[in-house]
RNA sequence: CGGGAUGUGGCUCAGCCCGGUUAGAGUGCUCGUCUGGGGGGCGAGAGGUCGCGGGUUCAAAUCCCGCCAUCCCGACCA
């Protein structure tokens, strides 16, 4: 790990990518546009992964698996959704390869040529609704709630670690309903399932609203969206959940029984987050000194750093390290002993603080005769001195206020950042100068946004859910406007 | 796909304009030693087809031509 590193007010951009390739989250592989995700970055997806994925059980979802690999003809089924994806597929189109005759390795056989295309998923929803075809008949197989994790491919032009990736992975819940109600009710359900997430785990405040037209996923008829504003003020989209109407139903042909007697076309939600939400854990929390990680996300929550000057004191300091380790795994705090002989104690703290463990606990022969550990928390860079006595408890303490104390910094910051506007040159001053929400009225039509978005690269990120209405003029046409929506420059 | 740049030990780069010792530095790595409460000191050592191909020349990392790759800025996107 090098020393150097830039800052957030240096080069926000070259902060975060530091941060992810020295905490060792990821880096680029010999792929284009496709990363590795690192074991250290991996047990922080990994950590996400599950606390979402009891989430969805919770909720009364079931995992599955489908295919990666689509039928071409099967994207060209919903217009609106070929339209929105079709320039960034990858597609199969051979099945073989055989040695080249001029001896230049392997090259492409000609001769096996697939008959029909295959598209790398982007997405599933095609996939799954042609499958679906096949499990509903009647409104006793409603509702289907099938989640699947899965990686998909986005052939993306220029791409970023985690942010954007050709290839990333993700969860895409795909649901069944015989209602409208019912899909509706089942989007914002997962909408509500999101914030918690985001809320509660990543302690990562976020804005919940719907997307306009424009910026709506392709074959949805309402997207919803949780929108999280980053360090250097622009907003992220964290996560999605669409109401998809009857679309694919109509475009897969997917019809069940009512009670009724009566044929009708099945109604469908999808949802997802990906691995993006790294690179919005990073960019929420991390500070010049490197990663910050909140504790119900942490691969290790304490860091344990013996200091010894002899064998005979490195013996007796890990003894008293490997006791404190399983009194605080008793109370089920992670925590890893590094007790590796082969760096030094100054090398170790700044590695941790740089990974962004919540606390760190040094241990030395000083502590030992007074029965004392040195406790330093990561969000903060407080010190202190405790007595070993009740540590599991007081190091328990300590990791709910760390989780607490960076939602509450998060949110401060999004509220110093949020902004109202009323004419165009406030908006653009506002989004020149700090950056972050803008609420303001407009129009209500695509042309408007997209105007706005030419002249000042902020888009509209959501309308909120409960806006509160208010009369007022578009800050472009002047025409009447009944209520602010959110712009921003986002990610 | 437009505009700009860069390819030299694992990594970051100097050298190139103005061709000429054995191609350097920092960092990382290995060994030894003194060390150890915030990224250690000293000593020794390993490690390079100078992106690839061609050309000019007595001589090319350096000049010329072609190719390839990567990065940055624009349009698209979770």
């Amino acid at each position: 790990m090098s020393k150097e590193h830039a800052t957030r007010e240096e080069n926000y951009a070259q902060w975060y990518n530091d941060i992810v390739i020295k905490a060792d989250l990821a880096e680029n592989s010999a792929v284009r546009g496709c990363m590795v995700i690192k074991p250290y970055g991996f047990a922080i997806w990994e950590k996400m992964q599950a606390a979402l994925d009891k989430m969805f059980k919770d909720t009364g979802h079931v995992n599955a698996y489908f295919p990666m690999f689509i039928p071409k003809s099967f994207l060209s089924k919903e217009a609106a959704h070929v339209e929105g994806f079709a320039k960034e597929c990858a597609v199969i189109t051979h099945y073989r390869l055989k040695n080249d005759p001029q001896g230049n390795g392997v090259v492409v056989d000609p001769e096996a040529r697939l008959e029909e295309e295959l598209i790398v998923r982007p997405t599933s929803e095609t996939i799954i609704w042609n499958t679906y075809k096949g499990w509903i008949q009647s409104y006793r197989d409603l509702p289907i709630l099938v989640n699947q994790w899965a990686n998909v491919v986005r052939w993306e032009m220029r791409t970023r670690l985690f942010l954007r990736t050709a290839e990333f992975l993700w969860q895409e819940g795909h649901t069944a309903h015989a209602s409208k109600e019912e899909a509706e009710e089942e989007a914002r359900r997962m909408l509500d399932v999101y914030t918690d997430f985001a809320e509660n785990y990543m302690a990562m405040p976020v804005l919940r609203g719907v997307k306009t037209e424009n910026e709506r996923f392709a074959g949805a008829e309402d997207t919803y969206c949780i929108e999280a504003m980053m360090q250097d003020g622009k907003a992220l989209q964290a996560g999605t959940s669409h109401f998809l109407g009857q679309n694919f139903a109509r475009a897969f042909d997917v019809k069940f029984t009512s009670r009724e007697g009566r044929q009708e076309l099945v109604w469908a939600t999808s949802w997802g987050v990906s691995t993006r939400l790294m690179g919005a854990l990073v960019m929420t929390h991390s500070d010049d000194k490197g990663l910050v990680i909140p504790p119900k996300l942490a691969p290790f929550q304490v860091v344990i750093v013996p200091i010894y000057k002899s064998e005979a004191e490195f013996e007796a300091v890990c003894t008293s390290g490997k006791k404190i380790k399983s009194a605080l795994e008793n109370v089920g705090i992670r925590v890893k002993l590094d007790d590796r002989d082969t760096h030094k104690p100054g090398y170790k703290f700044a590695e941790h603080e740089f990974r962004g463990v919540p606390l760190r606990i040094a241990i030395g022969p000083r502590d030992l005769e007074n029965g004392t550990v040195e406790v330093a928390r990561r969000d903060t860079l407080e010190k202190f001195s405790f007595q070993q006595t009740d540590l599991a408890t007081k190091l328990q303490h300590l990791l709910d206020q760390i989780q607490e104390n960076l939602f509450t910094k998060a949110l401060q910051f999004r509220e110093t950042h949020t902004f109202k506007a009323d004419t165009l040159e406030e908006f653009t001053r506002i989004l020149d100068e700090q950056g972050g929400f803008v609420y303001a009225h407009w129009d209500g039509t695509v042309e408007t946004e997209q105007k706005i978005k030419e002249m000042t690269k902020a888009t509209i990120r959501c309308i909120p859910l409960n806006n509160p209405m208010e009369q007022g003029n578009c800050i472009l046409t002047g025409k009447p406007s009944s209520q602010r929506v959110v712009f921003a420059r986002a990610y």
